[in-house]
RNA sequence: CGCGGGGUAGAGCAGUUUGGUAGCUCGUCGGGCUCAUAACCCGAAGGUCGUAGGUUCAAAUCCUGCCCCCGCAACCA
């Protein structure tokens, strides 16, 4: 029999990072869809992998003494650790080190050359190597500092080939307005179309500033830029350029899941390759939002990015799986909190489903010493139950084919509750006093056991363990994986006469009090911060400067510029981030502690030459004022 | 007039496309049940849907003005 194909992404990680709770997000979400359309019938390929060129790796495994290779081997069993910890269940795992991918990507750019889309030029521009990007002048701070890291760029001219992407403006723009479905959510469309109209530049798709990549064939001087090396996964992944095998059969990509950051990469360069190529785009790409931790952004000064793993072990994978897929809406941003999470265990899992397992199983124990009775005796509300069986299915499947999982996940939780509802009604345990309604008693219970054998299919994408140890505690021996999406809707399969399995809690119960104590200690821990020297320190030069003078500076919701007597006959201008706690007013008079050796920098256009301390407390600051007999220009130490 | 999102019950959200009894989850309170993981079920309280006006028989929903909040970017020195 031939069933329909089913091909999903996520994006290739740089192993310049460590895994997070983000790359799980994306890459659970994958999983998800994946084991969902393998249940529904479909032949699926499901693959990620790791992107592992560039500059940045370079430089990184150079000042660890290892090579880029070394490096990026280290960081990828990194990721095929937490995935199989997290039963991502991919199909392949490409790096773009690999050998066919490198031939590829060679052959495409070839390709592309031939057919006269990609050029040779000269690019210029003002370059930041940690962040591997050109900036033009005008975006430049201070003279020459990048304006994403404040580091200082260098002028740069280098040879590079140019991909036509210009060209196929009109033939994208074309594409994407006639179908909603390529990129998704709607809001993002529009952003895309917005920035397509604005006019596609050509795109600079060579480098020869670094080494590690995939040399220009037949001009080794040059590497391929990470466009056409990172991009062009999604199809060497399945043997391009040999069309005939995994390629013929999976392409196009059903879904590009991405995050929100690389949608613009994923809905215009890659489209455009794929245009020069001659080769169908994707289906749909589809950009999620992002994670805050605790309503913060995630970052490493904060030291809040939370370990993957370490949630898995705490909390369970199962539990974490469902948390990340019913939290948030996918498309939108949210919030990941420990509070929410504890909520969402104790709630939705532990109360809900595992209780009703739970009160089922001890149920048929206590009234038919385990074994599972054949249903005989109806009732009206038996097939209500059968009827919502039927249309949870129905509803899940059109959500999950529209990645709406948080919504999938509540429809779900209705049958859930309906099933709890139905045994209140049903009283099992009136039953159970009248010998004469226990085979009634008996349908009731399996009534209740096939609800729970459904919604086991139903969680399976979401929570493939607790599936199976459901399915284990019912005895069913009904195999997970069925033809079509018909067979799943059965309904009353349910095998009778079996015993059921040993009874274990699906969910224990977190209590939320020791939790609370065990998370901050970890959260202390992370936090522990870089130790400095003395000499590094020394080099600071703190003085008291007492301010002259102050004025909001126009246009800015929080900058302050100050005048500070450093008690040496001139005045240094400070531009202060304070205008949210201070009126310029309050400010004048005032001596405070300054960092006086601070590289001058420019905000808003003003020249600020050193820095005002000041304490944080969430978003309010609070100035070190000094005793007003502190003399201007006294040194701090 | 930088771009975008939003202001609906104590909290978090849906409903706005296609005007017509204001809904969900959690929390609170009361009750029921006693099979179960102090779980489950039922009920109640709680909202002039940011604000002022307009259109309409009818506005959370459409139109206009204003206020406020949150991202992003410009400014976290």
């Amino acid at each position: 029999m031939n069933r329909p194909t089913f091909y999903v992404t996520t994006p290739i990680y740089y192993v310049n990072d460590v895994p997070h709770i983000g790359h799980a997000y994306t890459t659970v979400a994958a999983d998800v869809i994946s084991r969902y359309k393998r249940l529904s019938g479909y032949d699926v390929f499901f693959l990620t992998g790791t992107d592992e060129h560039g500059q940045k790796i370079e430089q990184a495994a150079e000042k660890q003494g290892v090579t880029p290779k070394q490096l990026a081997d280290k960081v990828v069993e990194r990721f095929k650790s937490l995935w199989i910890k997290l039963n991502i269940s991919y199909d392949k795992f490409i790096r773009t080190t690999d050998e066919y991918h490198k031939k590829c990507v060679q052959h495409i750019f070839n390709k592309m050359m031939d057919n006269g889309d990609i050029y040779v030029g000269e690019y210029e521009g003002w370059y930041c190597t940690p962040c591997e990007t050109y900036w033009t002048e005008t975006q430049l701070l201070d003279g020459n500092c990048c304006p994403s890291c404040r580091r200082e760029t260098t002028r740069l001219k280098e040879p590079s080939y140019f991909f036509k992407m210009s060209k196929y403006q009109e033939q994208l723009l074309r594409h994407i307005e006639e179908d909603p479905e390529f990129i998704k959510p709607a809001s993002r469309r529009n952003e895309i179309i917005a920035f397509i109209k604005e006019g596609l530049r050509d795109l600079s798709v060579s480098r020869v500033s670094f080494k590690w990549g995939i040399p220009v064939p037949e001009d080794q001087k040059h590497v391929i830029y990470v466009w056409i090396d990172a991009l062009t996964n999604y199809i060497s992944a399945l043997g391009y350029p040999n069309e005939d095998d995994l390629f013929g059969k999976f392409w196009p990509a059903d879904y590009h899941i991405v995050g929100k950051d690389i949608l613009r990469f994923h809905t215009v360069y890659w489209p455009t390759m794929l245009m020069s190529l001659g080769i169908p785009l994707p289906k749909s790409v589809f950009a999620h939002g992002w994670w805050t931790v605790e309503g913060q952004k995630m970052s490493k000064s904060l030291g809040n990015a939370i370990d993957p793993n370490w949630l898995v072990d705490k909390f369970g994978v199962d539990q974490i799986r469902y948390f990340l897929m019913r939290e948030v809406p996918f498309g939108l941003d949210g919030d990941f909190s420990f509070k929410a999470l504890i909520h969402r265990i104790n709630g939705d899992l532990s109360n809900d489903l595992g209780n009703l397992l739970n009160r089922t199983l001890g149920m048929v124990n206590r009234y038919f010493d385990g074994i599972v009775q054949p249903y005989t005796v109806s009732d009206e509300a038996d097939d209500k139950i059968a009827e919502q069986i039927v249309s949870t299915f129905k509803e899940v499947d059109s959500q999950l084919n529209e990645l709406a999982f948080n919504k999938a996940l509540t429809t779900i939780w209705d049958m859930v509750g309906a099933l709890n509802r139905y045994i209140d009604y049903s009283a099992p345990w009136n039953l159970a006093k009248d010998p004469a309604k226990k085979d009634r008693l008996g349908s009731v219970l399996y009534t209740v056991l096939d609800g729970i054998r459904a919604i086991s299919l139903m969680i399976y994408p979401f929570m493939p363990e607790t599936a199976v140890e459901i399915r284990k505690q019912i005895n069913t021996k009904r195999e997970i994986y069925k033809s079509t999406f018909e067979d799943l809707c059965k309904v009353r399969v349910l095998e009778s006469g079996q015993k059921i399995g040993e009874i274990k809690q699906l969910f224990p119960r977190i209590d939320e009090a020791s939790m609370n104590i065990e998370i901050s200690k970890v959260s202390e821990e992370s936090k522990q911060e870089e130790v400095i020297d003395y000499e590094y320190f020394s080099k600071m030069k703190l003085k008291a400067g007492k301010i002259v003078s102050a004025e909001k500076i126009e246009k800015s919701d929080k900058l302050i510029k100050l005048k500070v007597d450093l008690g040496d006959n001139s005045l240094k201008q400070i531009i202060a981030g304070i205008g949210k706690s201070y009126k310029p007013e309050d400010l004048v008079g005032k001596t405070v502690a300054i960092v006086a050796n601070l590289k001058p920098a420019k905000l808003m256009g003003q020249i600020s030459e050193g820095m005002v301390l000041a304490a944080t407390i969430d978003d309010k600051h609070q100035v070190l004022e000094l005793p007003e007999y502190v003399k201007p220009g006294s040194v701090i130490k």
